[in-house]
DNA sequence: CCTACCGATCGGTAGG
DNA sequence: CCTACCGATCGGTAGG
Protein backbone atom coordinates (compact mmCIF):
# COMPACT_ATOMS: atom_id res chain seq x y z
CA UNK A 1 0.00 0.00 0.00
CA UNK A 2 3.05 2.13 -0.33
CA UNK A 3 1.40 5.66 -1.72
CA UNK A 4 -1.33 5.22 0.32
CA UNK A 5 -2.01 8.45 2.59
CA UNK A 6 -2.94 7.48 5.44
CA UNK A 7 -5.35 10.07 6.85
CA UNK A 8 -3.25 10.59 9.97
CA UNK A 9 -3.51 14.23 12.66
CA UNK A 10 -0.15 16.03 12.46
CA UNK A 11 1.66 15.50 16.15
CA UNK A 12 0.94 19.28 17.08
CA UNK A 13 -2.59 19.22 15.95
CA UNK A 14 -3.20 15.57 17.94
CA UNK A 15 -0.86 17.49 20.71
CA UNK A 16 -3.15 20.39 20.59
CA UNK A 17 -6.81 18.40 20.47
CA UNK A 18 -5.25 16.65 23.79
CA UNK A 19 -4.90 19.73 25.80
CA UNK A 20 -8.09 20.87 24.35
CA UNK A 21 -9.85 18.19 25.82
CA UNK A 22 -8.36 18.31 29.05
CA UNK A 23 -8.92 22.28 29.14
CA UNK A 24 -12.74 22.11 27.71
CA UNK A 25 -13.05 19.29 30.42
CA UNK A 26 -11.91 21.42 33.41
CA UNK A 27 -12.57 24.51 33.14
CA UNK A 28 -15.36 24.62 30.07
CA UNK A 29 -15.63 25.03 26.48
CA UNK A 30 -16.44 28.95 27.24
CA UNK A 31 -14.27 29.62 29.85
CA UNK A 32 -11.00 28.39 28.20
CA UNK A 33 -9.18 30.91 26.09
CA UNK A 34 -7.29 29.90 22.96
CA UNK A 35 -3.95 31.61 24.93
CA UNK A 36 -4.79 29.03 28.26
CA UNK A 37 -4.65 26.32 25.41
CA UNK A 38 -1.47 27.98 23.94
CA UNK A 39 0.09 28.10 26.94
CA UNK A 40 -0.62 24.39 27.62
CA UNK A 41 0.77 23.23 24.03
CA UNK A 42 3.93 25.60 24.66
CA UNK A 43 3.26 28.38 21.51
CA UNK A 44 1.86 31.35 21.20
CA UNK A 45 -1.73 32.34 20.58
CA UNK A 46 -1.42 33.01 17.09
CA UNK A 47 -0.02 29.95 15.98
CA UNK A 48 -2.35 27.48 17.17
CA UNK A 49 -4.38 28.92 14.02
CA UNK A 50 -1.61 27.49 11.53
CA UNK A 51 -3.45 24.23 12.82
CA UNK A 52 -6.69 24.90 13.32
CA UNK A 53 -9.50 27.06 11.52
CA UNK A 54 -11.24 28.30 14.87
CA UNK A 55 -11.92 27.19 18.67
CA UNK A 56 -15.22 26.24 17.62
CA UNK A 57 -13.58 24.12 15.07
CA UNK A 58 -11.90 21.90 18.05
CA UNK A 59 -15.13 21.34 19.77
CA UNK A 60 -16.81 20.13 16.68
CA UNK A 61 -13.59 17.89 15.98
CA UNK A 62 -14.02 16.41 19.99
CA UNK A 63 -18.00 15.94 20.19
CA UNK A 64 -18.44 14.23 16.47
CA UNK A 65 -15.07 11.98 16.87
CA UNK A 66 -16.69 10.85 20.36
CA UNK A 67 -19.57 9.90 18.28
CA UNK A 68 -17.96 8.23 15.67
CA UNK A 69 -16.36 6.20 18.94
CA UNK A 70 -20.06 5.47 20.22
CA UNK A 71 -21.35 4.06 16.93
CA UNK A 72 -18.37 1.93 16.50
CA UNK A 73 -18.34 0.34 19.61
CA UNK A 74 -22.08 -0.73 19.03
CA UNK A 75 -21.46 -1.52 15.50
CA UNK A 76 -19.46 -4.51 16.53
CA UNK A 77 -22.51 -6.02 18.72
CA UNK A 78 -25.74 -4.37 16.78
CA UNK A 79 -26.46 -7.61 14.97
CA UNK A 80 -25.59 -10.07 17.27
CA UNK A 81 -28.15 -12.57 18.15
CA UNK A 82 -28.53 -13.29 21.60
CA UNK A 83 -30.92 -12.63 24.34
CA UNK A 84 -31.98 -9.03 25.22
CA UNK A 85 -30.54 -8.84 28.43
CA UNK A 86 -27.34 -10.18 27.86
CA UNK A 87 -26.97 -7.97 24.77
CA UNK A 88 -27.92 -4.97 27.36
CA UNK A 89 -24.63 -5.47 29.04
CA UNK A 90 -22.79 -6.06 25.49
CA UNK A 91 -24.40 -2.58 24.61
CA UNK A 92 -23.24 -1.22 28.31
CA UNK A 93 -19.73 -2.57 28.29
CA UNK A 94 -19.29 -1.23 24.63
CA UNK A 95 -20.36 2.13 26.05
CA UNK A 96 -18.52 1.96 28.84
CA UNK A 97 -15.91 1.37 27.66
CA UNK A 98 -15.81 4.32 25.43
CA UNK A 99 -16.02 6.52 28.09
CA UNK A 100 -12.95 4.91 29.79
CA UNK A 101 -10.88 5.02 27.01
CA UNK A 102 -11.81 8.65 26.56
CA UNK A 103 -12.45 10.14 29.48
CA UNK A 104 -12.07 14.24 29.16
CA UNK A 105 -13.60 13.92 25.36
CA UNK A 106 -16.62 11.61 26.95
CA UNK A 107 -16.74 14.80 29.55
CA UNK A 108 -16.44 17.42 26.77
CA UNK A 109 -18.93 15.77 24.42
CA UNK A 110 -21.55 14.82 27.13
CA UNK A 111 -21.40 18.70 28.93
CA UNK A 112 -20.36 20.98 25.88
CA UNK A 113 -21.56 20.07 22.37
CA UNK A 114 -24.55 22.84 23.72
CA UNK A 115 -22.33 25.58 22.93
CA UNK A 116 -21.64 24.32 19.04
CA UNK A 117 -23.42 26.46 16.45
CA UNK A 118 -25.51 25.31 13.63
CA UNK A 119 -26.03 23.23 11.60
CA UNK A 120 -23.74 21.18 13.90
CA UNK A 121 -25.83 21.49 16.72
CA UNK A 122 -28.72 19.97 15.26
CA UNK A 123 -26.85 17.19 13.11
CA UNK A 124 -25.43 16.44 17.02
CA UNK A 125 -29.05 16.12 18.37
CA UNK A 126 -30.16 14.07 15.99
CA UNK A 127 -27.12 11.59 16.06
CA UNK A 128 -27.19 11.30 19.80
CA UNK A 129 -31.37 10.32 18.97
CA UNK A 130 -29.93 8.02 16.62
CA UNK A 131 -27.51 6.02 19.37
CA UNK A 132 -30.15 6.37 21.79
CA UNK A 133 -32.47 4.12 19.95
CA UNK A 134 -29.96 1.23 19.61
CA UNK A 135 -30.28 0.68 23.41
CA UNK A 136 -33.97 1.73 23.35
CA UNK A 137 -34.38 -1.10 20.47
CA UNK A 138 -32.42 -3.99 22.47
CA UNK A 139 -34.96 -2.66 25.29
CA UNK A 140 -38.09 -3.03 22.95
CA UNK A 141 -36.94 -6.72 22.15
CA UNK A 142 -36.51 -7.49 25.55
CA UNK A 143 -39.89 -6.36 26.65
CA UNK A 144 -41.55 -8.11 23.71
CA UNK A 145 -39.93 -11.24 24.68
CA UNK A 146 -41.03 -10.76 28.57
CA UNK A 147 -37.54 -10.78 29.37
CA UNK A 148 -38.03 -7.16 30.65
CA UNK A 149 -40.78 -5.69 32.46
CA UNK A 150 -42.88 -2.98 30.29
CA UNK A 151 -41.44 0.33 31.68
CA UNK A 152 -41.89 3.31 29.39
CA UNK A 153 -38.98 2.50 27.26
CA UNK A 154 -38.11 6.56 26.33
CA UNK A 155 -37.73 6.92 30.78
CA UNK A 156 -35.98 4.03 31.35
CA UNK A 157 -33.67 4.83 28.39
CA UNK A 158 -32.78 8.18 30.38
CA UNK A 159 -32.21 6.74 33.27
CA UNK A 160 -29.74 4.35 31.69
CA UNK A 161 -27.98 7.11 30.05
CA UNK A 162 -27.65 8.89 32.99
CA UNK A 163 -26.03 6.20 35.05
CA UNK A 164 -23.65 5.36 32.46
CA UNK A 165 -22.53 8.90 31.52
CA UNK A 166 -21.13 9.94 35.14
CA UNK A 167 -18.47 7.09 34.64
CA UNK A 168 -16.00 9.33 32.97
CA UNK A 169 -16.35 11.48 36.40
CA UNK A 170 -15.52 8.72 38.44
CA UNK A 171 -13.24 6.52 36.58
CA UNK A 172 -10.08 6.21 37.28
CA UNK A 173 -7.68 3.98 34.99
CA UNK A 174 -5.28 2.75 38.68
CA UNK A 175 -8.49 2.67 41.20
CA UNK A 176 -10.74 0.08 42.43
CA UNK A 177 -12.68 -0.62 39.73
CA UNK A 178 -11.53 -1.68 36.24
CA UNK A 179 -13.77 -0.57 33.19
CA UNK A 180 -15.19 -4.46 32.75
CA UNK A 181 -16.14 -4.11 36.55
CA UNK A 182 -17.65 -0.81 36.37
CA UNK A 183 -19.71 -2.34 33.46
CA UNK A 184 -20.57 -5.25 35.62
CA UNK A 185 -22.07 -3.29 38.13
CA UNK A 186 -24.13 -1.03 36.40
CA UNK A 187 -25.57 -3.64 34.49
CA UNK A 188 -26.38 -5.44 37.78
CA UNK A 189 -27.84 -2.01 39.53
CA UNK A 190 -29.86 -1.24 36.20
CA UNK A 191 -31.35 -4.70 35.20
CA UNK A 192 -31.44 -6.22 39.17
CA UNK A 193 -32.07 -3.25 41.52
CA UNK A 194 -31.03 -2.64 44.85
CA UNK A 195 -34.08 -4.40 46.55
CA UNK A 196 -32.97 -8.07 48.17
CA UNK B 1 -46.58 41.07 64.27
CA UNK B 2 -46.57 44.28 62.51
CA UNK B 3 -43.16 46.03 62.01
CA UNK B 4 -41.42 42.92 62.35
CA UNK B 5 -39.05 43.06 59.07
CA UNK B 6 -39.87 39.76 56.87
CA UNK B 7 -36.14 39.11 55.37
CA UNK B 8 -37.22 39.05 51.71
CA UNK B 9 -36.36 39.42 48.20
CA UNK B 10 -37.17 43.39 46.32
CA UNK B 11 -39.55 42.51 43.43
CA UNK B 12 -36.76 43.85 41.35
CA UNK B 13 -33.86 41.62 42.83
CA UNK B 14 -36.00 38.07 42.85
CA UNK B 15 -36.74 38.97 38.99
CA UNK B 16 -32.74 39.26 38.65
CA UNK B 17 -32.20 36.25 40.41
CA UNK B 18 -34.99 34.47 38.16
CA UNK B 19 -33.89 35.63 34.76
CA UNK B 20 -30.35 34.73 35.64
CA UNK B 21 -31.92 31.08 36.67
CA UNK B 22 -32.76 31.19 33.22
CA UNK B 23 -30.56 32.67 31.31
CA UNK B 24 -27.27 30.27 33.01
CA UNK B 25 -28.97 27.02 33.03
CA UNK B 26 -29.89 27.84 28.87
CA UNK B 27 -26.65 29.43 27.51
CA UNK B 28 -24.28 28.77 30.46
CA UNK B 29 -22.86 30.61 33.51
CA UNK B 30 -19.50 31.92 31.33
CA UNK B 31 -21.31 32.66 28.61
CA UNK B 32 -24.67 34.48 29.79
CA UNK B 33 -22.94 37.94 30.18
CA UNK B 34 -24.60 40.79 32.74
CA UNK B 35 -25.80 42.35 29.58
CA UNK B 36 -28.10 39.53 28.52
CA UNK B 37 -29.48 39.69 31.79
CA UNK B 38 -29.83 43.21 32.06
CA UNK B 39 -31.99 42.65 28.33
CA UNK B 40 -34.11 40.15 29.94
CA UNK B 41 -34.47 42.24 33.22
CA UNK B 42 -35.59 44.95 31.01
CA UNK B 43 -32.85 47.71 32.38
CA UNK B 44 -29.07 48.86 31.59
CA UNK B 45 -26.32 46.45 32.89
CA UNK B 46 -25.20 48.73 35.36
CA UNK B 47 -28.35 49.03 37.29
CA UNK B 48 -28.25 45.65 37.99
CA UNK B 49 -25.38 46.63 40.19
CA UNK B 50 -27.39 48.39 42.57
CA UNK B 51 -29.22 45.31 43.36
CA UNK B 52 -26.46 42.87 43.02
CA UNK B 53 -23.03 43.03 44.22
CA UNK B 54 -21.37 40.92 41.17
CA UNK B 55 -22.06 38.45 38.92
CA UNK B 56 -20.84 35.32 40.86
CA UNK B 57 -22.58 36.98 43.69
CA UNK B 58 -25.79 35.58 41.79
CA UNK B 59 -24.31 32.15 41.21
CA UNK B 60 -23.44 31.75 44.91
CA UNK B 61 -26.98 32.35 46.16
CA UNK B 62 -28.60 30.37 43.19
CA UNK B 63 -26.30 27.19 44.33
CA UNK B 64 -26.40 27.66 48.07
CA UNK B 65 -30.16 28.46 47.84
CA UNK B 66 -30.94 25.09 45.84
CA UNK B 67 -28.47 23.16 48.59
CA UNK B 68 -30.80 24.89 51.47
CA UNK B 69 -34.13 23.77 49.47
CA UNK B 70 -32.51 19.80 49.52
CA UNK B 71 -31.89 20.12 53.01
CA UNK B 72 -35.21 21.19 53.97
CA UNK B 73 -37.12 18.64 52.15
CA UNK B 74 -34.49 15.91 53.74
CA UNK B 75 -35.54 17.23 57.06
CA UNK B 76 -38.98 16.48 57.29
CA UNK B 77 -38.22 12.19 56.84
CA UNK B 78 -34.77 11.86 58.24
CA UNK B 79 -35.68 10.93 62.20
CA UNK B 80 -38.78 9.00 60.81
CA UNK B 81 -38.46 5.25 61.85
CA UNK B 82 -39.61 3.13 59.02
CA UNK B 83 -38.36 0.27 56.47
CA UNK B 84 -35.17 1.56 54.65
CA UNK B 85 -36.81 0.83 51.41
CA UNK B 86 -39.59 2.74 52.52
CA UNK B 87 -37.63 5.06 53.74
CA UNK B 88 -35.41 5.69 50.44
CA UNK B 89 -38.42 6.27 48.07
CA UNK B 90 -39.73 9.04 50.49
CA UNK B 91 -35.95 10.66 50.04
CA UNK B 92 -35.84 10.54 46.48
CA UNK B 93 -39.66 11.80 46.46
CA UNK B 94 -38.48 14.84 48.20
CA UNK B 95 -35.15 15.25 46.11
CA UNK B 96 -37.54 15.08 43.03
CA UNK B 97 -39.53 17.37 44.56
CA UNK B 98 -36.89 20.30 44.73
CA UNK B 99 -35.78 19.48 41.53
CA UNK B 100 -39.61 19.82 39.56
CA UNK B 101 -40.47 22.47 41.79
CA UNK B 102 -37.44 24.43 40.38
CA UNK B 103 -35.97 22.92 37.42
CA UNK B 104 -34.07 25.82 36.34
CA UNK B 105 -32.46 26.60 39.60
CA UNK B 106 -31.61 22.90 39.58
CA UNK B 107 -29.81 22.79 36.16
CA UNK B 108 -27.49 25.90 37.63
CA UNK B 109 -27.10 23.88 40.58
CA UNK B 110 -25.97 20.57 39.27
CA UNK B 111 -23.98 22.07 36.33
CA UNK B 112 -22.59 25.33 37.26
CA UNK B 113 -21.54 25.20 40.70
CA UNK B 114 -17.55 24.50 39.21
CA UNK B 115 -17.67 28.30 38.67
CA UNK B 116 -17.70 29.37 42.03
CA UNK B 117 -14.23 30.74 43.47
CA UNK B 118 -13.23 29.49 46.74
CA UNK B 119 -13.45 29.13 49.76
CA UNK B 120 -17.47 29.19 48.20
CA UNK B 121 -16.38 26.23 45.62
CA UNK B 122 -15.10 23.96 48.71
CA UNK B 123 -17.93 24.64 50.83
CA UNK B 124 -20.58 23.79 48.00
CA UNK B 125 -18.21 20.20 47.61
CA UNK B 126 -18.32 19.66 51.40
CA UNK B 127 -22.08 20.35 51.14
CA UNK B 128 -22.87 18.30 48.77
CA UNK B 129 -21.01 15.20 49.85
CA UNK B 130 -23.37 16.08 52.88
CA UNK B 131 -26.34 15.53 51.44
CA UNK B 132 -25.16 12.29 49.51
CA UNK B 133 -24.56 11.13 52.86
CA UNK B 134 -28.11 11.45 53.83
CA UNK B 135 -28.79 8.83 51.47
CA UNK B 136 -25.70 6.51 51.83
CA UNK B 137 -27.12 6.00 55.26
CA UNK B 138 -30.59 4.81 54.73
CA UNK B 139 -28.89 2.34 52.13
CA UNK B 140 -26.42 1.13 54.60
CA UNK B 141 -29.14 0.86 57.04
CA UNK B 142 -31.21 -1.10 54.04
CA UNK B 143 -27.81 -3.16 53.96
CA UNK B 144 -27.33 -4.20 57.75
CA UNK B 145 -31.71 -5.43 57.51
CA UNK B 146 -30.98 -7.72 54.77
CA UNK B 147 -33.31 -5.53 52.81
CA UNK B 148 -30.98 -4.18 50.35
CA UNK B 149 -28.89 -6.32 48.64
CA UNK B 150 -25.06 -6.02 49.39
CA UNK B 151 -23.36 -3.53 47.00
CA UNK B 152 -20.87 -0.62 47.12
CA UNK B 153 -22.71 1.90 48.65
CA UNK B 154 -20.65 4.79 47.26
CA UNK B 155 -21.05 3.53 43.67
CA UNK B 156 -24.78 2.96 43.85
CA UNK B 157 -25.17 6.28 45.64
CA UNK B 158 -23.29 7.76 42.26
CA UNK B 159 -25.54 5.94 40.08
CA UNK B 160 -28.88 6.77 42.07
CA UNK B 161 -28.04 10.50 41.90
CA UNK B 162 -27.02 10.19 38.38
CA UNK B 163 -30.35 8.82 37.78
CA UNK B 164 -32.18 11.34 39.99
CA UNK B 165 -30.42 14.55 38.50
CA UNK B 166 -31.33 14.19 35.21
CA UNK B 167 -35.22 15.32 35.98
CA UNK B 168 -34.36 18.62 35.62
CA UNK B 169 -33.89 18.16 31.98
CA UNK B 170 -36.74 16.15 31.04
CA UNK B 171 -39.78 17.52 33.47
CA UNK B 172 -42.56 19.63 31.85
CA UNK B 173 -44.70 20.39 34.39
CA UNK B 174 -47.76 19.98 31.50
CA UNK B 175 -46.25 16.87 30.41
CA UNK B 176 -46.94 12.70 30.90
CA UNK B 177 -45.82 12.28 34.35
CA UNK B 178 -46.22 14.27 37.30
CA UNK B 179 -43.41 14.98 40.07
CA UNK B 180 -44.54 11.78 42.43
CA UNK B 181 -45.27 9.46 39.43
CA UNK B 182 -41.30 10.53 38.06
CA UNK B 183 -40.36 9.54 41.99
CA UNK B 184 -42.23 6.02 41.90
CA UNK B 185 -40.69 5.21 38.54
CA UNK B 186 -37.54 5.92 39.36
CA UNK B 187 -37.57 4.04 42.77
CA UNK B 188 -39.16 1.14 40.78
CA UNK B 189 -36.17 1.06 38.49
CA UNK B 190 -33.61 1.60 40.82
CA UNK B 191 -35.17 -0.73 43.72
CA UNK B 192 -36.20 -3.92 41.31
CA UNK B 193 -34.39 -3.17 38.16
CA UNK B 194 -35.59 -3.80 34.74
CA UNK B 195 -35.33 -7.79 34.62
CA UNK B 196 -38.94 -9.37 34.70
C1' DC C 1 5.65 29.67 14.47
C1' DC C 2 6.36 34.60 15.89
C1' DT C 3 5.48 39.82 16.60
C1' DA C 4 2.25 43.06 16.36
C1' DC C 5 -2.13 44.18 16.53
C1' DC C 6 -7.40 44.39 15.49
C1' DG C 7 -12.38 45.37 16.73
C1' DA C 8 -15.54 43.63 19.91
C1' DT C 9 -16.96 42.69 24.20
C1' DC C 10 -16.39 41.59 28.94
C1' DG C 11 -17.54 42.67 34.23
C1' DG C 12 -17.74 46.50 36.67
C1' DT C 13 -17.34 51.76 38.50
C1' DA C 14 -18.08 56.92 38.86
C1' DG C 15 -21.15 60.19 39.37
C1' DG C 16 -25.36 61.85 39.20
C1' DC D 1 -31.81 53.60 37.38
C1' DC D 2 -29.15 56.05 33.66
C1' DT D 3 -25.05 57.94 30.79
C1' DA D 4 -20.52 57.54 30.15
C1' DC D 5 -16.74 55.06 30.42
C1' DC D 6 -12.68 51.98 32.20
C1' DG D 7 -8.94 48.45 31.90
C1' DA D 8 -8.66 43.82 30.68
C1' DT D 9 -9.26 40.31 27.75
C1' DC D 10 -11.44 37.87 24.10
C1' DG D 11 -11.05 35.16 19.31
C1' DG D 12 -8.76 35.93 15.47
C1' DT D 13 -5.77 38.20 11.31
C1' DA D 14 -1.76 40.29 8.70
C1' DG D 15 2.52 39.70 7.38
C1' DG D 16 6.64 37.70 7.61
Amino acid sequence: MAGIKIKKLSKRKAQIYEEAQRLFREKGYKATTMRDLARAVGVEAASLYSHIKSKEDILQYICFKMADEFFAAQEDIKDLKMRPDEKLKLAIKAHVGVITDNASAAAVFLHEWRHLSEPYLNDFKLMRRRYENIFAEIIEDGMDQWVFRHLDTKFYVTVLFSSLNWVYDWYQPDGKFDPEEIADRLSFILLNGLNQ
